[in-house]
DNA sequence: CTCGGTGATAAGCGAACGCTTAGGTAAGCA
DNA sequence: TGCTTACCTAAGCGTTCGCTTATCACCGAG
């Protein structure tokens, strides 16, 4: 990932949070430049575009993403305990990210070419990760998915993390980790898990 | 719900239409206009503001989508065949109504008060649906929910069919009973249904 | 024929938009 | 000291925005 300076930053931390709240088209670059304590010309410096601008913003999102799934399916050995970190793992960073998560997912459709070819293919790397691991399972004999419905399976299964930043707020971080172990245990059941932990005690839920 | 002369039919579809492909804020009523073939003026006879047109748009989705649960609701007799009847109408209202769907789903932020509320309660009407039917399925035994896990598993029963207007082109709507069956599938095994039909012939999926 | 209602439009208001340009500051380096 | 680099701003351009107003056309009823 490309490493960015501090004014940058500043610039994309701005609006992230602009394009979370209002949507792309109903940001202004004046309101991105106010949150970042700047002038409107200051964002131009960094960003060639106001669609630029999205596009860093989208490409670092996917990137995090990506890695935290990466980062947990290497942590497991076995394929339930590769697909149930990847699920538990996206779960808490789009609740951790909300607003992040928000741009990345919703404003796709406001990138243009050749942005949105970078973007598409990230997402196809995502999805092919829970492809993977529910073949994995199923190879395994643990999972018990049809191999017509693997790649819809798979597209649920992040739907089930993708969907929450419609709604949650950071003000309830305190309820990531509980939301978390749900689509933990909803995820076992759709794949129609064998290996299944002991039941824990309740943590949180609504 | 209310019925609107064809002349508010018109400007509402329109609406409809661009809002779907550019969001709230990213929508001018000059474009609403073009598509709807008539002068930037005409939306302000139908309409008192831009926002009062998100509302009806937003409105009519939502109780449109509520009926087609109500609907599929009242035709079944036994929890399980209620709970998968409502996910098959709701994962194909919203594949049917794509466009309309992005909206109703996607655009609830840019509304204001008090028409956010009245968006706010349509939106509880239809999550305590699904909730009803999980606690009627555990009380009958066909479901298997832990009780703190109810709403939070009829919240992610939801985003099976709200995701998929992220990404689902009406151009596909060949695809549509496939990814309807498909979730059906799935709730069953969220629910832990006992109560499930002998495996059916694949259909479609991806 | 007149009036009222419905629906429509051309033209425009005041404000804001994305972005550019000319000029400035500060820090580091030779 | 002078130059380069990074970052910044005030001011403004041309365009577009949401919305309003004055006026018009058509139709049905009395």
């Amino acid at each position: 990932m490309q490493d960015y300076t501090p004014a940058q930053q500043r610039v994309l931390d701005a609006a992230a949070a602009a394009f979370s709240e209002h949507g792309f088209g109903g940001t202004s670059t004046r309101d991105i430049a106010v949150r970042a304590g700047r002038s409107p010309a200051a964002v131009y410096v960094h960003y060639s575009s106001k669609e630029d601008l999205l596009f860093a913003v989208s490409r670092r999102g996917h990137e995090a993403a990506l890695r935290a799934m990466l980062d947990a399916r290497d942590t497991a050995t076995c394929p339930h305990d590769r697909l149930t970190a990847m699920v538990h793992a996206s779960t808490l960073w789009h609740l951790e990210n909300a607003l992040l998560a928000r741009v990345v997912q919703h404003e796709f459709g406001a990138l243009t070419e050749p942005h949105r070819s970078t973007i598409a293919a990230l997402r196809r790397e995502t999805s092919q990760l829970v492809v993977d691991a529910i073949e994995d399972g199923n190879a395994s004999g643990d999972f018990d998915v049809a191999d017509h419905d693997v790649t819809g399976t798979a597209r649920a299964l992040l739907s089930l993390a993708i969907d929450l930043v419609r709604w949650f707020s950071p003000d309830h971080l305190d309820r990531a980790e509980g939301i978390a172990n749900l689509n933990v245990r909803l995820a076992e059941r759709m794949v129609g898990s064998r290996h299944r932990p002991p039941p824990r005690s309740p943590s949180t839920g609504r």
